[in-house]
DNA sequence: ATTGACATACCGACCAGTTGGTCTGTAGTA
DNA sequence: TACTACAGACCAACTGGTCGGTATGTCAAT
């Protein structure tokens, strides 16, 4: 059977992938050693080096395929409520229902690598900047549906407040990452939560 | 004259400290050289060792001496402002007269310094967030000024707002790194000025 | 059913280049 | 003589990446 050999070779590249999206988001991609994937993957380089042509490619797929999981796990929630505003407002209001205390310190994967990688690889840069207006355009969409539905004032210009969501909260992740403590999420992010109420119907 | 050769010295030492800032801003901390700094300060590698200890040290020095400007260059002028809301305001409205094109690909060199180091090393955390606190305190006391003069809404948190503005400000300032155009900023910022604007009297 | 050509998945020694850092030495000054 | 300010050869550790080899499987021809 060839299932057998390829679905291990399979899992082979994606114990790689998981322990380097660890790896990176831990040290930043630069500081990432490749050794240090290898020994903590068990696997040699030779392994390595077939399922990936270069670091840089294994960059790429953390991004692509490993980091994807930002958006089904915080923001997928939050498009596909029927009610987004309150949907975002609940989300800052417990972050801890989607943030744990490991990744705080960590920072949010998405934005280490545009902060590190962005001004030096332009593939990094585009893949994050696809991200960022995926996020935008479907916030938008669900901010756009409150107001239809009256859940949400229409005098307030969606996309402004979608984009204001975006930076806050980007921001506020930096700033926790820096105190290295959650509490400084939720300080960092009260005042657009109070905002984001007044918009409320 | 002892002066002569000891102010050579100290010219040698900022010589160093100016080259190994901006060799930080476009590589990042870990990922730059000793070397490359070495080469662009022609200074050789026993005259480097003489005035910094180690690396990391040099890192230290280059966020209290070098980086702290950043406070000086954008923040004092609205923490000073009798009208602190409204210099915010004019900050984020032209933002080109207070960072240039090059300051905007590279991001804020405080908060890349935070996202990368700031897991990773003690020093460099503390010293960035008592940065950030500063930030916090003055702005903060330049809001509560204006809601004494009736230039702001008394009705408004002030410590919410000062918060609001520096995770926005930061947030933006990365989005605008990543997308690598002044353009961006202006427009994750809108909303909250806009906000803002509400605000005043 | 057996064989042999071929591909996949992996192994690990090896490589040139770079890293931060050390050490010995020296020119000028006090 | 002793100290500061520098010079630069040198070093071990580590970097990403290469390359010849091998074990294991697929598949077509016999």
């Amino acid at each position: 059977m060839s299932t057998d050999r390829e679905s291990q070779a399979e899992s082979t590249r994606s114990k790689i992938l998981a322990i380097a999206a660890d790896e990176i988001v831990c040290h930043g991609f630069q500081s990432t050693s490749v050794g240090d994937i290898l020994k903590r993957a068990e696997v040699s380089k030779g392994c390595f080096y077939h399922h990936f042509s270069t670091k840089q490619e294994l960059g790429y797929a953390v991004l692509d395929e490993s980091l994807s999981q930002v958006k089904a796990e915080i923001w997928l929630p939050i498009i596909n409520s029927d009610n987004t505003l309150q949907a975002v407002i609940e989300m800052f209001n417990s972050p801890e229902k989607f943030m744990d205390c490991e990744s705080v310190k960590h920072g949010c994967p998405i934005n280490n690598l545009a902060q590190e990688m962005s001004p030096i690889d332009e593939g990094f840069r585009e893949r994050i900047e696809a991200i960022y207006a995926d996020w935008k355009k479907h916030l938008l969409a669900g901010l756009k549906r409150c107001q239809e539905n009256g859940k949400m004032k229409k005098s307030a210009k969606a996309d402004e407040v979608a984009t204001l969501i975006i930076a806050v909260s980007q921001g506020a992740v930096g700033i926790a990452k820096n105190a290295q403590q959650p509490a400084s999420f939720t300080e960092y992010t009260r005042g657009l939560v109070n905002y984001l109420k007044t918009l409320q119907i």
